[in-house]
DNA sequence: CGTTAGCACTCGGAAGGTGAGAGTGCTAAT
DNA sequence: ATTAGCACTCTCACCTTCCGAGTGCTAACG
């Protein structure tokens, strides 16, 4: 941020930007001075207000109304504003008591962290179950269904399961399946999708045409990303009084359903370890732009990674929403190490 | 319904519930004979409207407003008055071409039925995947993801894949599982959920409790049926205007986070062939009182199924989502039956 | 020079008033 | 049984009015 504010204008503004998140109403000189002792006038914060709105860090929604943050005013809070707080630590040991009390699955974790995030934030949550970057495969099984019809259910080194439906030309027995299996099983494990594809194309008949589908099923799809995203709290989100303008909700909704934003996000994430808060028109998609995002990968280690972020109106509790998501990122992601070894490094 | 109406009274009904669920607006005697010609005078029809008042087919939002359909009103015109359409023979084909396009996948085909049902209804539908009635284990896996942390992957005869993490007190290598593995799963292939519970109990050690692991894993869970089920098309029910009032959005949205819609439901259904309605008050679950639902159950036989249904405001347009239902779920039912063998009778 | 008091001005939104339009029910005539 | 006529009711859209919160400017103050 270019410009240095003086500590009364940082105060100011911070005041005003928080107060603005609380009520969500535009925020006049007088009604600052009700709740917040200042030691100064109305006229002296009157002049700071129009200070930082030649800054661009406030507007004024309409001539006689107080002023609002723009996403500028938003970024420098979150910036040098926001005391990088850590959720207290008796929420922490509630939130861990949650995780202890359910179910060992990772759909399970993955679900209640959404929950507790849209919980905490008073938003919407997505995360993304964690996929291998690189998937390799573990174990697939081939199963006949009906005389033409296979099933091939594939597992990859994450635990990632994918079924698909082979119908064949010809009925093959579930003998003859099994015996493929065998023999292909030591053969592929721990290879990658285009390495399975290089042994088929090495290979001729069935068992080329199932290495082929095997390597298609290894590839996370992007697809399958968008189905197997978690969302909680759309309801907190819709409550907003900004989604009151329905276009707001319906573009939102329709986001969701295509699982567009995290594809719309995802390009610009680093996946570095801390949380990271996009605001308003800082998305790159159009369609996010009236939108605050707080987004963190989590993970084991490079490998087997996924995504947890908080989506609302630009107008957003960002500082619950990072705490929440800083924590519970680092959480799943604790989890997850306890569950994977290391991953076998293993490429010849 | 135990009163009989005039044909003329019939053709009233008719209109106002048609008219009604067209525009959303209260119907009254002249703005009806302003769009069809019935050959009597708006007196003639405000009485025969008293009439169908008095009988509770209709109800006036307030003195000086025109008529609206009660629940009961709906229900007489789904029963009596709905010559029951088929889906227009284009439209058949174009879905059956969709289908046609799309990749030989469950999952995938549940999903575009959903989307179709909303489409074509113009609100939200649900899907249920198609499970086993009594679902019975057709092949259980076990790999080690750490050294005391195992997954255990079950596969029902349905084709339906579950995965759960069973952490150990000590470590078991991959050759030990294997070993376990390929020793039971012969001996327990084909067998329910307690005929595999009841070998568990005549075992002991390691094997006993995988055992049980296995049988705990083919009962269909409540909350897998929640977090399995597809849905499409909620902006489009919530764009609908009775939803503005946010309270009724919002049990929506709670009924369907909690996948409550379908557990308040399911017992409600009769798994006969066709498509049931239940409008508004007719609903058991109190919560469900506002809406309509229109639904159907789909399968292969008694064993493998699934429910389809739409569900809208009682205003929704019942002539079209019995279709779509209707048409759905058979076309669901085909697929399957393609794709599924018959049900091995075996049970000794 | 930064701060403050004072003041004229602006504008949104709530409150209240009005009229048109749609609809009804009743009665009496056909 | 049907219908024309009529008095009556109520919602809704529209307008006006008015209050309050808020602003920007200017001039005075320490």
């Amino acid at each position: 941020m270019q410009d240095e504010l003086s500590e009364r204008q940082s105060t100011i503004l911070k005041l005003i930007v928080q107060e603005y998140i609380r009520t969500g109403r535009a925020i006049g000189s007088k009604s600052l001075l009700e709740r917040f002792r200042l030691g100064v006038s109305p006229a002296t914060v009157r002049n700071e207000m129009g200070e930082l709105e030649d800054q661009q860090f406030l507007v004024h929604p309409h001539t006689s109304a107080g002023r609002v943050p723009t996403d500028r005013g938003y970024r420098y809070y979150v910036e040098y504003l926001l005391e990088d707080a850590r959720l207290p630590v008796t929420e922490q040991i509630t939130i861990r008591h949650q995780f202890g009390q359910v179910e060992m699955q990772i759909e399970t974790w993955v679900r209640l962290a959404a929950t507790i995030a849209a919980d905490l934030s008073g938003n919407m949550a997505l995360v993304t179950p964690p996929r291998g970057r690189i998937e390799r495969l573990r174990h697939f099984e081939l199963i006949s269904l009906r005389d033409h019809i296979v099933l091939l259910i594939v597992v990859t080194q994450a635990g990632t399961v994918r079924e698909v439906i082979l119908p064949q030309t010809e009925p093959i027995a579930q003998q003859d399946l099994s015996g493929i299996s065998q023999r292909l099983n030591p053969e592929l494990a721990n290879l990658t999708s285009p390495q399975v594809l290089e042994r088929a194309n090495g290979t001729t008949g069935l068992a080329a045409a199932i290495m082929r589908q095997v390597a298609d099923a290894i590839r996370p799809g992007q697809q399958e990303v968008q189905s197997e995203l978690v969302s909680e709290g759309l309801d907190r989100v819709l409550q907003q009084p900004e989604m009151s303008q329905s276009a707001m909700a319906h573009r939102l909704l329709e986001l969701l359903r295509g699982g567009m934003i995290l594809s719309e996000l995802l390009p610009q994430l680093e996946f570095d370890d801390d949380v990271q808060v996009i605001i308003g028109t800082e998305n790159r998609s159009r369609d996010l732009q009236p939108f605050g995002v707080v987004v963190a990968s989590y993970g084991t280690t490079q490998e087997i990674t996924g995504v947890l972020g908080i989506v609302g109106p630009t107008r957003m509790p960002y500082g619950r929403s990072i705490s929440a998501v800083r924590f519970l990122s680092r959480l799943l992601s604790e989890l997850l190490r306890d569950v994977y070894h290391q991953e076998a490094d293993s490429t010849a």
